[in-house]
DNA sequence: GATTAGCACTCTCGTCCATAGAGTGCTAAA
DNA sequence: TTTAGCACTCTATGGACGAGAGTGCTAATC
């Protein structure tokens, strides 16, 4: 990374703060009136030639203005940028938001994901903890009517999985019971990615010997959790806040945007992949699916039990206030870590 | 109601279905041509002319061709319109994505809400069956760590509702057994919405006396669902289908509507509030929210065991096909009440 | 009396063109 | 090294204009 003399550097920065703050490329005049880098448009004018060569910045046509390229942000982004915290209006709100007392878990998740947008102007998703990875609370088997019966497997975090399956005939509400009991009691506090490989399988089978049949459905709907491919549900929230965006005016392009963002393998490629703890930025190109390359990608980890467990993010147009959106990020998966792990 | 004569009728119906088709005014030589009325496009000019006086034809200027009013579409549909039924293959396609077996109810209303969306190219929303009016199968409180608990409260149709609680200090485990067990044979059969006023809460008190504390806490959240203002969840899908449609090209529109429907009250009042069971239809300003007012709603309720639960529904632009949305949600509506019910 | 052909009239939309404005790069002076 | 000045480039804007589509009306026709 070469490293620029100072000057540079403010250029660039007032380059991309504007630029962020309206949209329109930049031109040396208006750098040169709105920063006080006390020199001439000339010389900033030089400057960002220089810039331009150095691959940091791009005309849309000769006499236009000049914007960051998605090196510029990325240079940005590690090397000028601070992460700034939100308001203490806008703490306040998340944290009356999703800081409610008693409510489901669900609603938490999906308020922040409003939240989230809400404060960007970007799309946000909010990815629940993926069950294979999920430390197991609690198997319960409930009758239901006409013949068949719920699996609920509860996690240590408190989210709720539950499946509908058909219930023999020979199985009794006692049986339901007793496996559910027997099952919480060998498994509680592993994860479901483990339970099959594991030893307990064995003394489970031997205890409900008695129980073969039920216990087979059971284990086969839980093995099924543990697979890779079974993807971790998300939401996505936000597509109102993200047309407000200059460079969602052309629907097009929102439309795009938000038929890949439906696609749950792309959600878990761009999220789940990213094994940073910290704040991560993808920026424009940087990833790899098409109908977003000219948006970036700002995401977190929130945690339970010092361990990372679901992501949040949001994506916006590259001409994001980075230093914001990154802050928002990180405040909103310290409370959700803190309101889940309460 | 004026009756049309046959010919009126029949343009009408030209008009309609050509605006459908084309999104763009449709003009007297238009229907000459394409539609085979037998009549020169001058006798349709006059009957176009008969149409507007009418109010069921408007012109968006003089020199335009003619589309279909408020009052005209729902002449359409009240008087010309026939439900029409969804093609083999989209049956196929239903019956494949919300048919499948031992997957979580939420999962396959969010598969219908997808699929509804993809064929209409509208908006879809699938109301969850609200809690108060469900009807209670079985409630379990589940210990969980660090002193918190988890009420989890399941419907007869397999819904879970769950909240997560804090654990008083002197509430064991054998406690949360037992409450569990005693309010599930007691409420079981009861809707949420008629637990408090009924007469078992009596016979519960007495009996768990010695577990008042829990009890009370139970209870409170039980009554909270009961109450007429918990919503029923639901969710929304195909953001992206319904900006194919010409109308929506104009951002600003989209961003509206969106901005409306992600507004639980609006759902409720639009959804819930309707209580036809059959295929219900409202046409633009027949609705009172003012971001919508140039959308169409067609919704109808799927039912469990007779009764109706839910509602799906769809919004799109005035300028539906009509017969064919309304075909759609009928027919899903009706997979999936067979689904829930099997 | 109903239908139709013909025609004048209206309104929109796309194209073309000219102009204003913004920004650049380069050169020469400070 | 910095800056003032200037020629040049490109876009955006607005007006003029003609093509095209459709109407309403009148008079002729069935």
């Amino acid at each position: 990374m070469t490293r620029l003399d100072e000057r540079k550097r403010q250029v660039m920065r007032a380059v991309v703060e504007s630029y962020v703050a309206n949209a329109q490329p930049v031109g040396s005049r208006t750098i040169a009136r709105d920063y006080d880098l006390g020199v001439s448009s000339a010389t900033i004018r030089n400057e960002m030639a220089d810039l331009e060569e150095l691959g940091y910045l791009e005309q849309p046509h000769t006499s236009a203005g000049r914007m960051p390229s998605d090196a510029g942000y990325r240079f940005y982004v590690d090397e000028i940028a601070r992460v700034s915290s939100p308001t203490h209006l806008q703490l306040e709100r998340m944290r009356r938001a999703i800081g409610q007392q008693a409510s489901e878990i669900d609603e938490v998740l999906q308020a922040a994901g409003r939240l989230l947008s809400e404060i960007t102007d970007c799309l946000s998703v909010v990815v629940e903890p993926s069950p294979s990875g999920a430390v197991l609370n609690t198997v319960e088997i409930v009758p239901l009517e006409s013949d068949r019966m719920m699996l609920l497997v509860i996690t240590r975090e408190g989210l709720v999985h539950n499946r509908m399956l058909d219930c023999p005939d020979d199985v009794s509400s006692e049986q339901m019971n007793h496996v559910s009991h027997v099952l919480t009691r060998y498994l509680r506090g592993y994860t479901l990615g483990d339970i099959l490989s594991s030893e307990v399988v064995r003394g489970i089978r031997s205890e409900l010997d008695h129980c073969r049949k039920l216990l087979d459905m059971v284990m086969h709907i839980l093995s099924s959790y543990s697979s890779e491919d079974v993807q971790a549900r998300y939401r996505l929230e936000g597509a109102a806040n993200i047309m407000k965006q200059p460079e969602f005016q052309d629907v097009r392009r929102a439309q795009k945007v938000l038929r890949v963002l439906s696609q749950q393998s792309v959600i878990n490629d761009l999220l789940r992949s990213v094994r940073s703890e910290d704040v991560f930025v993808l920026i424009g190109s940087e990833n790899r699916y098409e109908g977003i390359r000219d948006c970036s990608i700002v995401t977190s980890a929130y945690s339970i039990r010092g361990q990372s467990a679901g992501r949040i993010g949001v994506l916006g147009p590259r001409r994001m206030n980075y230093g914001r959106v990154m802050g928002t990020v990180k405040t909103l998966t310290s409370l959700l870590s803190e309101v889940l792990n309460r």
